[in-house]
DNA sequence: TCTGGGGTCCTATTCCTA
DNA sequence: TCTGTAGGAATAGGACCC
């Protein structure tokens, strides 16, 4: 055997002999809130904006059972499901559970890759010598997170990680107006059998299809992952696009490359908020600019990281969504010309139409110290770069509160609002 | 029935430059 | 100098995810 092909043979070998897990929280942030409020377990709860343009973040199984669903619109959820309580969303608690969820898993393995507040793909190949097959480790991490922190999870496992996401799909719990009906919780694809558990599932399982995908397959009278695997790659590029079909058809015959990342780096940091009355005066929307500008720099900063796009976007009364967006010379990090750029952007707009959502965000990111100024941005940039480290400084002593920029300040004080704090649209 | 917020990735188009 | 072209970066939008 030539040496390349050798080194092929052992890479696949290693591939075929990999275990991946993918654990996902039932329930999650009801789950905690019934931690914080017993009196909760048991109901038909409701975690998200309760106001007209609200959404469902995370519902409870028992309100599930009545057609509730995360995403649904909070008007629609309350009609399905008059007698739900709703709660505000406490992001805080929950990224707090979350921490401890993942120094638990860190507890099992290094190759920890987080994909939400709830959710992970842990890589426990080389944890089997310590702990067990993957069946044992998907066990003990269950009940670990359990026993530790009162939260129930479901947890799947399989050679890759998007059979491991399908796996945890399978092992969770199902909603029924008799009450919960308990899943397996733990829920593994034996090696070697991944198409007869993938080729009967709906092409709507696989991740990357969308509503928007289904429909454009459904015509070619494609529905199940089986179907799909079927269809001539040519015709499913010419239905989906190249990088999309391609990608489909691997998934189609259980083959999944990707590795577990922990580190990945993020890519952009926005922040926007749909209002609960349309916005159509300019200067409102400007001062909307200055503070979201404010809030992303912060974070930004936080992170130590900069970047040299800035993209605003708006969506209109319609719904109808556009973004603008320009990039600088230098990567920022900076409130007040984050501010300046999104402003410019504004300006170009017609917002006479009405806005509900406005929105700030700021991409082609770098690490923070590595950012590179021309001569021509360094009088300005190095000023608010000492200001914004001051800023920093006494909001980490003081609170977000505490101070902000002057054309956010009112008589009431200083409206910022904290990440995460209108998550799920406005409350009113 | 009226659609959140924070992201990632892909595609198409436009513009600039070699 | 003009023109055609190819490639890359910037831009805009769409689909999708949790």
């Amino acid at each position: 055997m030539p040496a390349g092909e050798q080194n092929w043979f052992i890479h696949e070998v290693i591939r075929a002999d990999r275990t991946i897990l993918h654990v996902d929280m039932d329930a999650f942030f009801v789950a905690v809130e019934a931690l914080d409020d017993p009196s909760l377990v048991g109901k038909p709860v409701i975690v998200g904006g309760a106001g007209d343009r609200g959404v469902v973040a995370s519902c409870s199984y028992e309100a599930r059972a009545f057609g509730v669903h995360s995403a649904m619109p909070s008007t629609r959820a309350r009609r399905l499901c008059p007698q739900a309580i709703f709660v505000r969303g406490h992001y805080d608690r929950y990224a707090e559970e979350s921490r401890k969820i993942f120094e638990i898993f860190n507890e099992f393995t290094p190759l920890v890759e987080g994909i939400s507040l709830d959710e992970a793909f842990l890589d426990v190949t080389g944890a089997r010598r310590l702990f067990g097959d993957g069946a044992a480790i998907a066990a003990a991490i269950r009940t670990e997170v359990h026993d530790r922190l009162g939260l129930w999870s479901s947890v799947g496992g399989a050679t890759t990680k998007f059979l491991a996401k399908l796996a945890s799909e399978a092992a969770k719990p199902k909603a029924s107006l008799q009450g919960p009906i308990p899943g397996a919780g733990v829920f593994l694809v034996t090696p070697g059998r991944e198409l007869e558990f993938l080729h009967p599932l709906s092409i709507t399982a696989l991740w990357g299809v969308g509503p928007a995908t289904a429909e454009r397959l459904g015509r070619l009278g494609i529905q199940t992952i089986g179907d799909l695997s079927q269809l001539p790659l040519t015709s499913l590029v010419g239905a989906v696009g190249k990088a999309a079909g391609q990608h489909l058809h691997e998934l189609a015959w259980g083959r999944d490359p990707r590795p577990v990342e922990p580190d990945r780096a993020i890519k952009s940091v926005s922040h926007e908020e749909t209002y609960a009355v349309d916005h159509v005066d300019p200067a409102v929307l400007h001062r909307e600019a200055v503070r979201m500008a404010d809030a992303v720099a912060g974070r930004l900063r936080k992170g130590d990281l900069a970047g040299r796009t800035v993209t605003i976007k708006v969506r209109f009364h319609d719904f109808a969504t556009i973004t603008r967006s320009q990039s600088l010379p230098t990567a920022v990090d900076d409130g007040p010309i984050i501010a300046r750029v999104a402003s410019g952007l504004l300006d170009q707009v017609d917002v006479s139409a009405g806005v509900r959502l406005f929105g700030v965000g700021v991409s082609n990111l770098i690490d923070g110290g590595a950012r590179q100024l021309s001569l021509d941005d360094v009088v300005d940039a190095t000023a608010w770069s000492a200001t914004s480290k001051a800023v920093d400084a006494i909001r980490d002593k003081y609170g977000d509160d505490a101070l902000g920029p002057a054309a956010i300040v009112n008589d009431r004080g200083l409206q910022t609002k904290k990440p995460g704090e209108q998550q799920w649209g406005p409350n009113e």
